[in-house]
DNA sequence: GGGTCTTGGTTCAAGTTTGAAACAAACTTA
DNA sequence: TAAGTTTGTTTCAAACTTGAACCAAGACCC
């Protein structure tokens, strides 16, 4: 079948998200490079790990979450536990399983950054944005990040990882 | 001041661009090392390199049309340069200046490429879009890139490169 | 119990990116 | 024209990411 090119508008737009999307990330990272000593991905790590009940959570579900992958987050963890940001421990239920726990420091660290960071993101995103174009942001992305989903490997139906084994199966030491 | 925190609509729209992003790029990454043997933003030099009518543009130009570092962009076109895909020129009239000029194998493969290429963006991302959508994710990301243009060092107003100074002043082989 | 398959996670080597420092040509100014 | 400054680009070392290969533990099957 011939190539469905894309329209003008659609070029436009495609070429204003990634001119966007290239920068925000830079501006998020040195960001955080400054406020925090690491990258935004790092900071994600923390962040999504303060945001269970336990403060920890399998590597597998850590990667999904963030969407990165096993092998990114193995060494990203790896630094932030040199760092004393967190620590790995090993999960009883399921002993090939490892988890990342938030230690009191990277909490610390965690709640340091957090303002700068959000103002970050606000200064250069909601700040431009109408309370409409808020939501159209998120429906946009949302229906591409469940087409993205549905591709990969997978049944493409409950292939959402938090829906299939329970996180905090492991977390007994809390 | 007092912290400005996300509102929940906030977060979710931060949240869903956030995965979207992680997921597309992969996606892109994928398909294009799959097809042509290079990431995303590799591709994105050569493409950029043939809309020009000489072929070849002035390594600052690249670097600011793309939004890379022109650190990267120097390894990066080290790398295509390797591969054939594009020669390196001295600048005549600024001998400071280097151009970066695709070859005919370059031009070979980024014609191969792109429509498996468009065919994925479609599929990802325009494929879930009405034309309302297109238009807003324009509008969004259009006005994202201006702020984060405006910050940067420069003097916020005529800092755009392309009105700086002729790019086709060095072009002069053609 | 002994195969086999799957799942969770790490490791390896190669490739890519980063930010600061270095370099060289052009411009400015005295 | 000899500083000193700015601009265009590369280089360096360290950090980060990638995909494939690997290892170990659970699950399944007879």
């Amino acid at each position: 079948m011939t190539t469905r090119w894309l329209t003008p508008e659609e070029q436009r737009a495609w070429r204003a998200y990634i001119a966007a999307t290239m920068l925000l990330e830079d501006a998020l990272d040195r960001q955080l490079q400054q406020e925090a000593g690491m990258p935004h991905i790092y900071y994600s790590i923390l962040a999504t790990l303060s945001e269970t009940p336990e403060h920890r959570l399998r590597m597998t579900d850590l990667a999904e979450q963030l969407k990165i992958t096993r092998s990114r987050l193995t060494y990203a963890v790896a630094r932030l536990e040199k760092d004393g940001l967190l620590r790995r421990e090993g999960c009883t239920s399921d002993r090939r399983g490892s988890l990342a726990a938030l230690t009191d420091d990277g909490l610390a660290v965690l709640e340091r950054a957090a303002p700068g960071h959000v103002e970050t993101v606000r200064a250069h995103i909601f700040d431009h944005l109408s309370p409409e174009q808020v939501t159209q942001l998120e429906e946009i992305f949302t229906g591409i990040t469940k087409g993205l989903m549905g591709d990969g490997p997978g049944d493409g139906q409950g292939d959402l990882p938090w829906l299939r084994r329970s996180s905090t199966g492991c977390a007994g030491t809390g």
